[in-house]
DNA sequence: CAGAATCCTGAGGGATACTG
DNA sequence: CAGTATCCCTCAGGATTCTG
């Protein structure tokens, strides 16, 4: 598609630099990471955004190739979100961010502590 | 500052991806993780983007306590830039983050291969 | 050299309402 | 349940110009 296009012979920071710029990306990632959820449950997870939103930033993960979306012929609908084979690989930089961004936080805190 | 407000009790996830949320945030960090840069050899090694904008970005890193400036108060003007502590830490995440990266450019390109 | 000051524009994110 | 379809609106990013 497009996105190809762009992200071609593109270096590999500017390239992940797309795929996570969603504001959610890194979110949802994390979620689907512990385990292949339904559109609701994984929405039971982010209550901060609606289902519109929602809806978007999967559809950009999977355009992306990071997520699969498995859909249940059945009534009422059913469909389950899983990491992809590069999503799961995503995981080893998910597990430095976690460890960077509580550093992070403490740095903020002491900052906060003696002003 | 608000910024501390904001990210308070959050999540590390939510955290990171605020404080990355820049467009360049990545590499510029990726360069000064290299060495320590003057503005004008930054802009260098990101040609595009305009000085306004680079600018910008820096200030914004800067603010969240990613990266430090030293003036030289002389003229011409010095101005450098280097990573501070939390930012030389964040090494490790861009570590991962160029490995996935790589591997997320091979898989574009077997897609194209066959389509 | 390393910026500050303006101005502008698009796209990403959100709210709301409707549906098979 | 898991979406679509609209509309809206902010604001990050970029272009441009001027400066100590």
């Amino acid at each position: 598609m497009e996105a190809e296009k762009d992200l071609f012979g593109k270096c590999p920071y500017m390239t992940a630099q797309k795929v996570l710029s969603g504001k959610w990306s890194i979110m949802i990632l994390y979620h689907l990471g512990k385990k292949t959820m339904r559109f609701g449950e994984l929405q039971r997870q982010l209550p901060d955004l609606t289902q519109s939103t929602l809806t978007k930033q999967l559809r950009a993960l999977e355009e992306n190739g990071l997520i699969e979306r498995k859909i249940y012929p059945q009534v009422p609908p059913k469909v389950e979100y899983s990491l992809s084979d590069i999503g799961i690989k995503f995981k080893k930089v998910l597990v430095e961010l976690a460890i960077w961004g509580g550093e992070y936080i403490e740095t903020l805190k002491d900052k906060a502590d003696r002003p």
